[in-house]
RNA sequence: GGGAGUUUAGCUCAGUUGGUUCAGAGCACCUGCCUUACAAGCAGGGGGUCACUGGUUCGACCCCAGUAACUCCCACCA
């Protein structure tokens, strides 16, 4: 059969990917190996493939595909978040568009469209996964909103709660008034914004004078409960105490005195609207002051601000704006860049709003969670998340856990008409308990609470959930895959998910949900801006697989991004994957090529190269080992780029290849398929599709066997002496090559090679048939003299000689090997001030001025030598 | 405002307890080659005051102090 010159990815991807799922290759299930398990970090239902899952999603697919051959019970759990917000706001706007308000909707009726909407649109990106090539064993699939996993969320929220650890309460939370629901801190990203600073003015009553305070929300100021200056601020030492108006509505309000007021800001005075602000909240507490909440959930303002009612808080500090002015009590207004808190879902401008909602509290299960992570019991890689991690967990706040939402896991609480509350599984249940309590009660009596969990109240429970191993503690798969080894993820998620998966680990199964860590970059482009849907600068991983194959983004991927730094994305490292690609396609080319001659013996020079692969691709395996165990993917992908670019296709095959019109011996051919085969199986973790391919090229395979449930090669005692001395013999062969390329002469030209003897002990002959073959020599000859009138160089401290077949620039080489001189010298130098320091030679371990005298000796050798052929020459 | 981290070649990064002239890799670049596996390639080559300043040491990219620039996290000053 003959191969296509160029590697082209597109149909073998698709086949192998279809070979791979119909044989059922990446399942999984308990049995007597080792275990060795990944959880994927659930995207967004509504989610489609983006530069950051392909990165995310590539190393899982790399860790777990190595491990799988190592020989490991090697699972990945593939599934999806119900992400109640993002999906929600979804839905609303898919319903708006068929001119179905949500408002009209009974909640029933809303969640059945919802579902509808999920099976139908959700989980693109798990279809997307496959195109990456990702083993994910799909049988497994789990979904947040699963029954099992659903009712996981609710026993933990009833555990929990009946442990005292789930309050209700009334607290300042983010609201988003275009959600209409309370969002975590987590949830709100701040924006700088050009906005204006407004001085109004306070009558103080009973006098004709005025206060001025500066304010950047002016509508607020009629939920205003107190005005608020510095104890130590002498300006305003008279008005301590006394009473002030409220512009427009007059409302009659103290003046109080407060630490918190920086005197250097504004005017030094502050107002305090207790209901519309974190701070002023937290004034309002300490000073008792009565707390006035002039807006509805929607943003508008209420008939307590008096003013505006029904009116958009914008719309009314406009309004406002003009009114002061005219009413005299604006004194000035200036321009001011503030940070405003924005809802990362909505992007409304958060509200600070009092609210009655569900916590969980943080600070008795924070506590093991850093431990584990301070014992590495839990491994970050890269360390320095730890820092992070523990400055969070030292100042963790407790978690407001419900939403006002009706996509997700409604609270398990039930309230009777007296407001009394039971937590209970079901209405059922709760009804029972309800009995107990009160007998003339009806089931239609009690209502259940309205709000949702927080999404992230699912995910920290999903190493153990996926397994249903809340409901089932005891059942075989948790106890067989459970506490996961690695998990992938971003650093943004690092608190809300990361730790918190930690916490439930630790609460649920007494054990950690997994051993490491593996903290992800983010991905950037070219000008380092964040890669973001609404920058528009991420191109769609999909158009790169259809460009360069999964293979080739996946190196794209991996190439630059050691665990922790930020990726920079260029679309050329791709590119470089392609290429690589090609490269061995092209390999399997040459060697398909071959002709087998089975009456040829094998020559020296294949021999002594299969003794230095050997040893080659054993030093890289090792390496690997190495690399691997340290999280250094980048560094485990470049070492095999490196050992099949350079080492098996330029000196490898270079130097078995048969000359034109030979064939090869079978002893060889056959040494440099098995060669072929470990290398792609080395590779296949990084680039599954083309190793499967060029596997099934190399062999008769059956139409079961697959490179990715082989067994991969594992390494044995290494010898660098044997790599050394082939580095000493490469070094000479470049040499002749420069060589050939200065002096003009053609590699067809046959060229003789004297070595010069007794100079040192590093002329090592182990590689002189390579050297012949890779450099057209005819001979190879070992002498005691100089040849005069011959082409030299110096390889280490070795003279070699090559007859010239021209004649020679004499002083191009005398000005050549004048300038090696001066550098042995300095050399020499260097070191003999080294030697002729007393506290170096008494201070310096012995070895170490040992080898500064085998150096100095090594330099006075190279010396003599330049400086007889200088004289040679002249 | 508080904390953490980074700074090595044009770019992206290695450099493991201070010790070979140890300053490295990939890409990019330069030169010569369409040599029957591959121009998505082959061969050869150039390139860095290791951010800056001082200190410790026989010896510093490495340890210490200070300076500068950048990044991230936390807080959210009206």
């Amino acid at each position: 059969m003959q191969l296509a010159p160029k590697y082209d990815p597109s149909t073998l991807e698709e086949k192998w990917y279809k070979f791979w799922e119909t044989n059922q290759m990446f399942a999984s299930n308990p049995d007597e190996r080792t275990p060795y398990t990944i959880v994927i970090p659930p995207p967004n239902v509504t989610g489609v493939l983006h530069m950051g899952h392909m990165l995310n999603n590539t190393i899982q697919d790399v860790l777990i595909r190595r491990k799988r051959m190592q020989g490991f019970n090697a699972l990945w759990v593939p599934g999806t978040d119900h992400a109640s917000i993002a999906t929600e706001t979804k839905v609303v706007t898919m319903l708006k568009e068929k001119g179905i308000k949500k408002t009209d909707l009974t909640r029933e009726k809303f969640l059945e469209y919802a579902w509808e909407w999920k099976e139908k649109h959700g989980g693109i990106i798990l279809q997307q996964l496959r195109k990456l090539g990702a083993s994910c064993d799909w049988s497994r699939t789990r979904f947040t909103m699963d029954e099992a996993l659903y009712e996981s969320v609710i026993d933990v929220f009833i555990d929990l709660y009946n442990k005292g650890l789930i309050y209700r309460g009334v607290r300042m939370v983010n609201w988003d008034p275009v959600a209409l629901t309370a969002v975590s801190d987590e949830e709100v990203i701040y924006e700088e914004q050009q906005s204006k600073l407004y001085y109004l003015k306070y009558k103080i009553v009973g006098e004709d004078n005025f206060v001025t305070i500066a304010t950047t929300r002016p509508e607020t100021i009629l939920g205003d409960t107190a005005v608020c200056v510095n104890p130590n601020d002498e300006r305003y030492k008279d008005i301590q105490g006394k009473k002030v108006l409220v512009p427009l509505i007059n409302r009659e309000i103290p003046v109080i005195v407060d630490e918190y007021v920086d005197m250097e800001f504004g005017t030094g005075c502050l107002k305090i609207t207790p209901a519309h602000d974190i701070n002023d909240y937290n004034i309002g507490l300490k000073h008792n002051l009565e707390s006035i909440d002039i807006l509805n959930d929607n943003g508008t303002l209420n008939e307590k601000a008096q003013l505006y009612i029904g009116k958009d808080r914008f719309v009314a500090r406009e309004e406002i704006v003009v009114d002061l002015e005219k009413s005299g009590h604006v004194a000035k207004i200036e321009p001011y860049i503030n940070k405003i808190g924005l809802s990362e879902r909505s992007h409304a401008p958060i509200e600070p709003k009092l609210s009655l909602q569900w916590f969980l509290k943080m600070k008795e299960m924070a506590k093991p969670a850093l431990d584990v992570v301070e014992n590495d019991i839990v491994k970050f890689h890269p360390a320095k998340f730890k820092n992070t991690y523990r400055h969070w967990m030292e100042n963790v706040k407790d978690w407001c856990i419900s939403r006002q939402l009706w996509w997700g896991q409604q609270i398990p609480v039930y309230y009777l008409p007296d407001n009394s509350m039971i937590v209970a599984k079901s209405k059922e249940e709760a009804y029972q308990k309800a009995l107990e309590l009160n007998c003339n009660l009806k089931i239609e009596d009690l209502h259940q609470d309205e709000d949702v969990l927080d999404t992230w109240f699912s995910s920290w429970l999903w190493p153990i959930s996926v397994f249903d191993g809340i409901r089932f503690p005891d059942n075989e798969d948790i106890k067989y895959y459970y506490p996961t080894n690695d998990l992938v993820s971003a650093p943004d998620i690092l608190f809300f998910w990361i730790a918190r998966m930690i916490m439930a680990g630790l609460e649920y199964r007494k054990d950690i949900p997994f051993h490491n860590v593996y903290i992800t970059g983010v991905v950037r482009d070219k000008q380092g801006r964040k890669m973001s849907k609404s920058l528009g600068n991420s191109p769609d991983p999909l158009d790169l697989i259809e460009k360069y194959g999964a293979d080739g983004v996946r190196v794209g991927m991996l190439l630059t991004s050691p665990a922790g730094n930020d990726l920079p994305f260029d679309e050329v490292l791709c590119e470089q994957g392609r290429n690589f690609a090609n490269k061995i396609w092209n390999a399997l080319r040459l060697i398909k090529g071959w002709n087998v001659d089975e009456n040829k013996n094998q020559p020296e020079y294949s021999a002594k190269a299969f003794d230095f692969f050997d040893e080659k691709i054993n030093a890289s395996i090792s390496q690997l080992d190495n690399q691997f165990k340290d999280y250094r993917i980048s560094e485990a992908l470049m070492t095999t780029y490196k050992l099949i670019w350079d080492d098996f296709c330029s000196w490898y095959l270079e130097i078995i290849k048969p000359p034109y019109g030979e064939g090869i011996d079978a002893k060889t051919y056959n040494q440099a398929v098995d060669f072929f085969e470990k290398l792609m199986q080395l590779l296949h973790p990084f680039m599954p599709f083309v190793t499967e391919e060029i596997w099934h090229n190399l062999k008769v395979r059956t139409d079961k066997e697959s490179i990715m449930l082989s067994l991969m090669p594992e390494t044995k005692e290494t010898n660098d002496a044997l790599l050394r001395k082939f580095d000493y013999a490469a070094d000479v062969i470049t040499a002749i090559r420069t060589l050939r390329l200065e002096k003009n002469i053609p590699l067809k030209e046959q060229i003789s090679l004297f070595i010069k003897k007794n100079h040192n002990e590093q002329a090592d002959i182990t590689f002189d048939s390579i050297i012949a073959k890779l450099t057209n020599l005819d001979k190879i000859e070992y002498i005691d003299e100089k040849l005069e009138g011959a082409l030299s160089f110096i390889v280490a401290t070795t003279e070699f000689y090559v007859p010239a077949p021209s004649s020679i620039d004499i002083e191009a080489e005398l000005e050549k090997l004048r300038a090696e001189l001066e550098y042995t010298k300095g050399f020499l130098d260097s070191v003999n001030k080294k030697l002729n320091n007393e506290r170096f030679v008494s201070g310096a371990p012995a070895n170490v001025v040992e080898l500064e005298q085998k150096k100095r000796d090594d330099a006075n050798k190279k010396i003599a030598v330049i400086e007889e052929q200088i004289r040679s020459l002249m």
